[in-house]
DNA sequence: GATGAATGAGCTTTCATTCAT
DNA sequence: CATGAATGAAAGCTCATTCAT
């Protein structure tokens, strides 16, 4: 009855995604993701020895496709972060929801509140980056570019769980409008470094 | 053996809420409920007739708590927020940590998401109407002022969001460049009002 | 579906040990008593929150009514103590099979093996005492009462051990003989006594 | 990948007895003997076609050495059965652990119990013959030298046994005393003799 | 009102066993 | 010979829910 293999640890994790946005944390069990992947629970707890385990992979997994991501970057960073950002908030962003399920369930689980937190660190710090190709000093006194990053990715957190709770979220108005201002804010540069 | 009228509803609803943030969403049991406030799991189940029930309760007596904040506000209200916002932060934020988990709840519990939904609606509505005092126009061409709350909120969720998963995370100072930047926008505005 | 009250803690324990003695630890399920109890396994959980708690009940029971025995004990304490251990030796021996089983899990369960520990101690000093009463003094220089009073009990389980692994074991002729061992070392006693 | 003969059958069944007394037959696993062999699973299952198999392979193991031990006997056959039967009860006696664990497993295996019922057979006659040598006829009449060496072998396990399931047990004083019993009943019968 | 014994479905986990390689 | 991925049945355990008292 045995057949070996017949998925790959990664195919299990793929699985694990769709079941954890689909069904949510509070109903995120093995036999579904054993199901949805076409094994049984055993071959899942073959690969992975716990539950937790699991989910740890899958946080790990997503820290991975994260820092890909960011090492692409190039160009005009900030219009293109702006348009990353927008897909990402669609009502039922499939990354966000899964991104805000697992920070809910490291707040009770050191080792993914830790990886996550990699993840934030590595984003503020890649943003930061970027952010000083386009503004050679801050915009407004007082305010470095470490702050900026932060207040950006806050910015593009915080729409994105307004979106995902509200069906009627005007994506597409607050991204421009967002995009005023950012142009608003490099205008200022200007005129304070004349 | 009943001792008429030991417990009322809202004692349940503090202890639940004490679980929930304590333990997570997904060891959030009635038993655990009941064991911190006192009492055996059929008193709770006699007060709120399914588990949903009493999630949903939660979240009501929040956006109750919630409301209450928000009409109280006066004067200054932007210093008054920043300061409210900066005290829900700190890395173990019982609110935030409490509405983050009951969000990811939502997201597969409609009567949930559309309370919360109503909530971030009425604080972007009262952010907006406050805003309004202290600025008359926006200082920005372009961007309304119903953008400017949704704006500002998400800033405080997403600030809130990094706190919670940063153990080092520079609320003080973060918050404090966050005053410059709103005074700076002021600044803005009055100038283009000439 | 919940019907209250149709099951004791006592009842369940009477259940545990008949399952202990049938299936032997390895197969020691709480499916299996629950259903030779006749209620659910759930049932069996309200009672005993683990396996372990049931198991540790047990030994306390079998403790309990070691000691109940004990103090019914009196005049002709030896003729007593060898048709009482006969009793407990036929080939399938309900009692010494789950002693033997239980002390065998002790190996690995110290609150086990302390509770066991000290039925031995209480048998070791009930027999000592009662030796006195027939033994003014030892019948060999040199063994003291208490170690009379281990080797007793010593060869009482060792017969036991043999009578359970062989089919053929002669019970009656072995008790028979070690009831001449005993009057031949009371007669050596009086023989020194002159 | 197939590495050949990178194990012996005996080596499995080291690991196996090694397993056995750590961790207790309730959780005598081949995943845990394949760890501490250092093999896989597979292994094992390769070389014991069950599990059940390897439990009897363990048991013959001992019977083996069981017998070994006992052809070499000669000389002063007794002092030298109490120094072993002494070594045999430490508080944790690898051999007395393995030997009862096995007992309890045979209460409900029909081919591991005929294993040790021949153990005990073949101690309990070589005994008698041993005893033999020593004691041209029974120190007390009425009392056969089989039965001699029943009794005796059973007062060794007894006492292992409360060795076995108490840390202060007085192993040294007991085998002391029992010495002196043995001398004693050797002087009763050239008492007799004459 | 309040209790707590009982339920039963479903969870995570373990494990002997199989089998293609 | 040996492996190790896969299985599936069954284990221990949890929990929302029910209900007689």
């Amino acid at each position: 009855m045995a057949k070996p293999n017949v998925i790959s640890k990664n195919e299990l994790i793929r699985s694990a995604k769709k079941c954890l946005v689909k069904n949510g944390i509070e109903k995120f069990t093995l036999r579904a993701v054993a199901e949805t992947a076409g094994v049984t629970q055993g071959t899942v707890y073959y690969h992975f020895r716990t539950k937790e385990q699991l989910l740890l992979d899958i946080v790990k997994d997503i820290c991975g496709s994260s820092w890909d991501e960011l090492s692409k970057s190039d160009g005009n960073i900030i219009k293109q972060a702006i348009e990353t950002a927008k897909s990402r908030c669609s009502h039922d962003s499939f990354f966000h929801k899964l991104f805000l399920t697992l920070v809910v369930s490291g707040f009770h689980n050191d080792k993914i509140r830790e990886q996550l937190e990699g993840i934030i660190l590595q984003e503020n710090k890649a943003l930061a980056e970027n952010l000083l190709k386009i503004w050679p000093s801050s915009p407004i006194k007082g305010i470095s570019l470490d702050t900026w990053a932060i207040i950006l990715n806050a910015v593009v957190d915080g729409i994105a769980l307004q979106a995902l709770l509200s069906k009627n979220f005007p994506v597409e108005k607050t991204y421009a409008e967002l995009e005023k201002l950012f142009i608003a804010l490099s205008g200022l540069q200007e005129v304070e470094n004349k």
